[in-house]
DNA sequence: GTCTATAATCCGATAGAC
DNA sequence: GTCTATCGGATTATAGAC
């Protein structure tokens, strides 16, 4: 790994541990082992380096999300393998935690691979839920409005994780909805 | 309202647009309108200040939830309440915000105040579906985990929300877990 | 490419006058 | 109580040597 990837390696890291607004380029810098100079010469500054840790994470977050999306099975254990995938629960979602950055949002160039995220995980969802349908599943639901529930069950769990320092509120946010989907009386 | 109680409810309008790392002593002071020596003379620093802003937060938010859990109407019909209440959505969640920062989960002080809301509104959540059950709504759902269920969709509407500039998001998944809830075929 | 030096500004806080 | 002055350190770079 060259030194240009390190620098995006770490801002990656700092980014979900520190945010935007608690990111700062020294710190970047130590942990990547490089210079200054070094940062300046690969990067114009911070939001260049942010722009392309973000855009990084993004489509690692969508490539993962759809090889269980997009994995055998019916669709309700599709989304069931989606949810119970081994996550770092306590630190949180790498995107979702970028929503809350006041200079991320003011940002056009950095909130739109987050908003393009979202959309697509949404979308996908949603297709996964139209397919069940078609299987018998999910009887009467709204396939967008249902897959915004799923996405939204996700990050806020990660919310009531990280307020109770213990996954135990993720894990029981995720069982609730899995229940609500798929053992409906 | 006097100096001290303005420094309070500025901060807590700075910690909620931008969180802590991102709030400094000095924006609060140009908010409130007072000098480095009067924010100075009434708190010992930032964390206490801070500590103030988050302590009345939690109780203000406390107190909106149990107004609409605790009136009129079958549970599901509160529950359906508390969700569609008026919000400013594209702000996001003043006490949810709080789990992204680092240093307020990094300290116990101000950790406490936003463990503490989450557990009673979920505890209160799950009372609410308990006493729908015994009203025959809700059959076979487990209240703890579906109480958690409706916390994390509305902490994860706010993201959705917040992701794509547009309330949009929050509704939808607000009208997800509602026709989960309560039109369960 | 990477390093060190330098700089203007901000940060969180203290001191002491009024 | 509130103000201004001051502090040591961090931030976000730029300049220029190597």
């Amino acid at each position: 790994m060259d030194t240009r990837d390190r620098l995006i390696e770490s801002t990656r890291e700092l980014l979900w541990e520190r945010g935007y607004v608690g990111t700062s380029p020294k710190a970047i810098q130590q942990h990547a082992g490089a210079g200054q100079g070094s940062m300046y010469h690969h990067f114009a500054g911070k939001p260049e380096l942010a722009l392309a840790a973000v855009e990084r994470t993004a489509e690692a977050l969508r490539t993962q999300a759809d090889a269980e999306l997009s994995g055998p099975g019916k669709a309700s254990e599709r989304i069931a393998a989606y949810l119970h995938r081994e996550r770092e629960i306590l630190r949180g979602c790498q995107i979702g935690r970028l929503t809350q950055d006041p200079e991320v949002m003011g940002s056009p160039e950095l909130r739109r691979p987050v908003e393009e995220t979202f959309d697509w995980l949404r979308n996908r969802l949603a297709e996964v839920i139209t397919e069940g349908q078609a299987d018998g599943e999910f009887t009467g639901l709204d396939p967008a409005a249902t897959a915004a529930t799923v996405v939204a069950t996700l990050q806020g769990g990660y919310v009531l994780a990280r307020a109770s320092g213990a996954s135990e509120g993720f894990e029981r946010a995720v069982e609730g909805v899995l229940n609500l989907l798929v053992r409906r009386p």
